[in-house]
DNA sequence: ACAAAAGTGTTCGTCTTACACCCATGC
DNA sequence: GCATGGGTGTAAGACGAACACTTTTGT
């Protein structure tokens, strides 16, 4: 078999979380050509040698780049196209693009290696001037996202080992960036048994009535 | 920038179709190692110079290999791993997996090239010997087209231009492997204006009650 | 007349929504 | 007592499944 050229084959990461009860999306800007001085998702070129698959690879990145400690990454797509990164063969460039969603405070910008700057974005505002042709995988990472709270199925590792009930609601209305019916919301969580009551355990000293504390169930896995 | 060794990039086509009424996957019995002698799904190496982008490279490879004009293929995911192939560098391999699903007869087998055998697989039956992850990925391809069909989102180019509720009602149980009731699935139908009727134009001589001739209407687009 | 497919109406149960209401607590 | 958030009940509506029923043709 004849060996044909490559392109550059990338990792994007689009982490998510929710600061200053809004969502919001973790961008650089970038420091080299091309697209100097524009914002784009943090990622980093696969490395065959390191990564032994394509999850692997986007846990490094996200290791190297951001200091997160393994969130749960979930694949989103792929993109590739001749135009889009000149520094591959034949300027061709492929990129597989992860997002998560990760607890408030998980994550410090200025942290990282080679990124000037790490900046958290609300979605729901305008995005700066985006690199390549990230502006499109941010609203699609977005969009995954919020269908997904909007579901009541929180990625892994978003919510905390012990909440209150309230406190899901008020994250889940930050995700969606809208207000919930609060009977709705705790009729489907527990008429779906996605979530689980601590017998005995009770928050108190907010000013109200004391709140009972819940932990996720895991979902229904595929027996086989 | 040093130059990274990369991954060899390949496109996995995931064809579909209703062969004797019922759902297939048109597989490939591979004549070379690794896995000589197993099936998998067709596929080919990107190509720099000959593919503009992803969805391109998938377009070239279903023309050359399958011998079908640019069917209306989407991406469903993309798969990476070291192990997966040995012919590339490192024994790393990366697949973009795209699927259609197309009208019966729109593929004849026994074409394309260095194709020793090309036969259709009922979905419901067990596959045979599968190479590499391909296993996986036809349940995934299977699955992706039954929920869009569920959902009356008929992939683009399977549903004929003119057709009648009785004809459309057919493909789609034998799509989904199941019957359906006729009066809700012609309620759907119109309520979400996803059909439009001809007026004026019948198809008669069933020895039965004549038909109304349908057409598909577009899905909403994003306007922007 | 009959078989068979086209086409429609009706009922029933389920799920969602919106809203009202009670409960418990710290101040 | 009262404001506030925790927690629950209920009525109205939307939606889909199941089924019965009528209509229209060729034979």
């Amino acid at each position: 078999m004849p060996i044909y050229p490559m392109p550059l084959c990338r990792v994007e990461i689009a982490l998510l979380s929710v600061v200053a009860e809004r969502l919001c999306t973790l961008l650089v800007q970038r420091e080299e050509e091309p697209y100097k001085g524009f914002w784009g998702l943090p990622g980093g070129v696969l490395r065959l040698e390191l990564d032994k698959d394509l999850n692997a690879a986007a846990c490094r990145v996200a290791r190297e780049r951001l200091r997160v400690e393994s969130p749960a990454l979930r694949q989103l797509t792929a993109v590739g196209a001749q135009g889009r990164d000149p520094r591959g063969k034949h300027d061709w460039g492929l990129s597989v693009l992860f997002y998560a969603l990760v607890p408030e405070g998980s994550v410090l910008p200025t942290s990282g290696k080679r990124v000037s700057d790490l900046k958290w974005f609300a979605a729901d505002d305008e995005l700066p001037k985006m690199a390549f042709d990230h502006a499109d995988l941010v609203s699609q990472a977005v969009e995954a996202t919020r269908s997904s709270v909007a579901n009541l199925q929180f990625p892994p590792g978003f919510v905390p080992e012990r909440f209150t009930l309230g406190e899901l609601q008020a994250l889940s209305e930050q995700v969606l960036g809208c207000r919930l019916d609060k009977a709705s919301f705790r009729r489907k969580l527990s008429d779906r048994g996605i979530v689980e009551s601590l017998p005995g355990e009770q928050l108190r000293g907010n000013a109200h009535r004391p709140a009972a504390i819940y932990t996720l169930r895991a979902p229904e896995g595929k027996p086989s």
